[in-house]
DNA sequence: TATTGTTATACTCTATAACTATA
DNA sequence: TATAGTTATAGAGTATAACAATA
């Protein structure tokens, strides 16, 4: 006996697919101000959430190639957002860190995401939304993502 | 007076964006085996919810251009998924329909949602999962996404 | 010899622009 | 002349593989 499906258009991993797009091209409007793609806003924040990393540490975090983490890192050096310094205690690491720049974008950022969270939750029900976010939050810790 | 910002990574559209990337990719895997992307299960998807529709009003509702749209009705064609035909009252125009093949791997892609939505939503609770669901199938509705 | 970061290269996805057929 | 579809081309994004520096 096998329950039958729902309808794929139905499915949490298709609604969440096509609205994740949604709101990531939104986004990438957003910040297009700023200078930043999502993925250095991803990178930034979680510099932020927790104590400096070598590049290899965190593109394993982010779940990218090593080779587009230096893209993603040169990129926020030249902006000034991040500083890159050897490991004196191992030359082949170099350890990201979040400047005051650095952390000025991602305020931005993070206003940005604000603004479009509004307009994106405006059909909403209040009840809606607050249950909305913690689903999400609950969704987030599972997949290990840091949750603040 | 303007309220401070939540951090970014709080915010309702990175969420989304995180972890709508998430489920595709790992929609995408799942869907190898039935030789189709995501955006051809849309696609079908689209052909199943609606009447058969013209290549140029398939592409601008799922928001792709029209050469990618030739791109996606190719390869699903020579799967046998869908009927390509010249309307005749305007032979311009190529309408596409759901073949009975078609219905079938709509009905696998929609299994293998199905089973990786039970992966994603493990970690919670049976009233958040529900309330999780009410919530997207707004959020759907409200960006004109046809809600079945 | 193993590991970190970097560079070189290639592949996937998608859009824009040019073209063909039909209106 | 305008529109639907197609083909050709180009760009963005990202991964894999080769390489350099350090351990």
């Amino acid at each position: 006996m096998t329950a039958p499906s729902p309808s794929v258009s139905e499915t949490l991993t298709f609604r969440l697919g096509v609205l994740g797009a949604l709101a990531t091209a939104r986004f990438t409007e957003r910040l297009d101000a700023l200078a930043l793609k999502p993925k250095h806003v991803g990178l930034l924040a979680l510099l932020d959430a927790g104590a400096p990393a070598s590049q290899l540490e965190l593109a394993r975090t982010m779940g990218v190639a090593p080779s587009l983490m230096v893209t993603l890192a040169d990129h926020l050096g030249e902006l000034g957002a991040v500083g890159r310094e050897r490991d004196p205690a191992d030359r082949r690491r170099q350890v990201l860190t979040l400047t005051d720049h650095g952390r000025e974008l991602l305020a931005g950022a993070a206003r940005a995401a604000s603004e479009l969270d509004e307009e994106l939750a405006a059909s909403l029900t209040p009840a809606r939304r607050t249950a909305l976010d913690r689903a999400l939050r609950d969704l987030a810790e599972a997949e290990g993502m840091p949750v603040t």
